[in-house]
Formats: structure tokens, sequence, C-alpha cells
DNA sequence: AATTCACTGTAACCAATGTTACAAAACTCT
DNA sequence: AGAGTTTTGTAACATTGGTTACAGTGAATT
């Protein structure tokens, strides 16, 4: 079972013998919608190879202020808890499954060695690194130049595309959350997408027109 | 010469026999303030390691509208062009030296091959880009969480800080350019730094006060 | 000393975003 | 159906940041 989910997203990438070594060592878990992964200031034990399913990463600083940095895919890892499990470090961000989720638990005594062993394995802990730094670059970029009736609009297209639905079950104050901006703001925004036949608003759903 | 400043900053860091072979391969390069080092879209033939000095790290959009991102200090290294060197991909960012410094290039040829020999190295690299993930967090932090003043606040101690002095050498011009935003804006926030008493404005020359 | 140039100060105005307050609508639970 | 709860819509207002315009100031050059 897990085998098959891993050849399904992995084969292309690890080694045959490194595949089998993930089999034996790695710890399958399900996650449940909006079930907490890793928070913050959690020291990782292993990091988690993301097998199907979406996770949201987000930032939180000292006053409890939060912002969503991006989403993981199936096929992504966490480079944030690579870093921290590898150097025993602290985890500086919050994972939460957006919908249900599977995850296979690499744990950390394994992690030095493979990138001694495996080829496949540095490029892809190297790939993963780099996935992660455009992504934040693609987040400063988004905080940086845009203004806020953009930004909404590529965060629900964007989180569109991530969960593979055209309609968004959510509501405006948890957008406001994700956004670091308050209620009002975002169901102002919301209306002015609206209008301009974007999307299409309901209770608790937003339907996504034009991508 | 060069092995005196590999020995001063990175004997700690590297195995002796990785510094031989750096010594060996590396390829000495000094820089003028204001040079050029990267620049977006550039395919890096090798990463630069940071003897000495100071380089800002800044990202651009397709508009060219510019911001920092951070500064890289001696013992850095610049995590976007490792990813860069060793995928033969683009570099997302441009680098330019803030003051005279002093690099080693290492050529991407050996960066895979000294993964599998040096623990050092690997611990290296896998900090480094730990190091660049949280610079960039704090980024989004400065820009998600505060206002014009703190963040213009936090610029000038952070740069006095990184050049090793207390007074800046800069116009308001050249600090809007790095924060994204206007002159105007700049000038009249100093003026209020001023007021607050915690700097001294000077015509091209800037003093930090408190810290 | 007079002229030129880059840099700084400031006012007045505008646009975007944030805040407060309240009402209406939609759903839940008895 | 009625009461309570959550979510949404909207107005009015405050604050922040961006823009335009122009004057002043200091340094450099002729």
């Amino acid at each position: 079972m897990i085998r098959e989910k891993l050849e399904e997203f992995y084969s292309f990438v690890f080694e045959k013998e490194l595949l089998d070594e993930i089999e034996q060592v790695g710890v399958y878990k399900k996650l449940r919608e909006n079930e907490l992964l890793v928070d913050l200031g959690d020291q990782m034990k292993g990091v988690p190879l993301l097998l199907d399913g979406a996770i949201k990463i987000v930032r939180e600083d000292k006053k409890g202020e939060e912002i969503l940095l991006y989403f993981l895919e199936r096929g992504d890892t966490c480079a944030s808890s690579f870093a921290s499990a590898i150097s025993n470090g602290k985890c500086g961000i919050r994972a939460i499954a957006e919908k249900e989720s599977e995850i296979i638990f690499l744990p950390k005594e394994k992690l030095d060695d493979w990138l001694v062993k495996y080829k496949s394995w540095r490029n892809f802990v190297i790939d993963s690194y780099n996935i992660r730094l455009n992504e934040m670059m693609e987040t400063i970029d988004t905080l940086a130049f845009m203004k806020m009736d953009e930004r909404l609009y590529k965060y629900l297209t964007d989180k569109a595309q991530i969960l593979r639905e055209t309609t968004l079950k959510t509501t405006h104050q948890d957008i406001a959350y994700d956004m670091h901006t308050s209620r009002v703001v975002i169901s102002r925004l919301l209306k002015q997408l609206e209008n301009e036949g974007k999307i299409k608003l309901n209770r608790n759903r937003i339907e996504i027109l034009q991508f």
C-alpha cells in the first residue's frame, strides 16, 4: 500500500535501493483535514514526505500574528523541518493539513547517510530547498509588489489549484487570517471580484469563474 | 594569502582536506564597492564563498521593481546560486557588493563530489540553506507585520551592523529603492526618527544614535 | 562669487487599507 | 417555527503610505 503510493510519485525521483530503504524505515501517517503536523518551535525527529493531499505552511510572529507562506503538494517535502531535524534546531513554522493527506515520516538518523549513498537523494534535498527558496521569493514578491485585490485573487486561484477544486469551502475570516488583514477588507475586495465576474460568492463557499 | 583568509573563517567549519581542495580549485576575486556579482537570470558556474565584506541580495520583479532581501556577511555563501549552479538553472536574484569584498569562487563540478566526501561540506550546505530560509522568513515577517517606520529603523540598524559602522553613507533615494517605496516617504519617516532622537541626519550621511 | 547640481524638507492631496459599528442573511438546534 | 449562532454586507471614518510640486540647502564647479 505504502509501496504503491511511493512508486507512484517517487519512482522517477529515487533509486530503487533508496525506495526500499524508505519503505523499511519510513512511518506512514494519515492526516485528517486541519490536523496539525508541525507547530512553531517543534524539534523535528524526521522529515515528512508528502504522498497525497495538501499542507499549509504558516508563519507566526511573537504577537501571534499569522501569515501564509505557501502550500506543499504531493511529491514535496518540508525543507524547514529538514533543517530542524538534521541540526536539532527548532522549526520556525506551523504546518497544517488543508485536506486529508498522507505522509511518510523519514527518521532523521538516515538523512545524512542517504546524502552520501544516493545521488538521487542529494538531488532531491537540494531541489527541495530550491523550490522552497523560490516559493519564499514569490511570497516576498507578492507582499512587496502586489496590492490587496491582486493578492486576494492570487490566493484564491493558487489555493484552488493546490486543492484541485474550483469551489473553495472557506469563510472571509479564514482568508483574512491567512493574508494577515481584517475580515472587512476581504469582504470588500471579494465583493469587488464578484462584480468583475471573476468569482461567485456564497456562504462558506467561493466559486472561481476565471483563472 | 587566500589560505590565511580561508583558515581565519573556515578552519572551524571545514576539514583540513577540504580546505586543501578549496585552495586548489577555488578562484579568488576581489570586488569593488557596488560591483555586480550576480545578476538576474545568470547561470552560475560556481558558488561564491564570502571571505570578507558585505553583499546585498536584491529581488527584482518583471516590471523592474526592486526590494532588498538580505545581506551576506563573511562566512556566508549564496544559497540561491548553489541551487542555480548544481541544477544549471537560472538565478532569481541580484547580488551587489555593499563594500569592498573578497570571495572565493568554487567551481560547480566539485559541489556534488564534496557532498559525498566531506561531512563538513554537507553540514555547511544544509546550514547555509537553513540560514537563508530563516533570513527569508525574517524578510517576510518584516513585510507582513511591520509598518514603514519600524521597517526603516530595522533597515538602518541592520545595515549598520553588517557594515560595522554607526554612520551610513547613503541617500534617501537609495533607501527608498531598497525598501521599494518613494523618496518622500523615506524623508518623512527619517525626520520622524530624528525627532525621536534615534538618528541624526546629514547630507549623504545618517548617524545612528540608538540601537 | 555666481552657477549648477544633487539632495533634502515640507505641504497638500489622493488612494489604499484598517477599524468600528451595526444590520441582514443563512444556517443550526430545539 | 423560533431562538441563537455564524457569516456576510456595508457605511462611515481613521490611518498609512504614495504622489506631485516646489522651495531650500549644501557641495562642487566655473
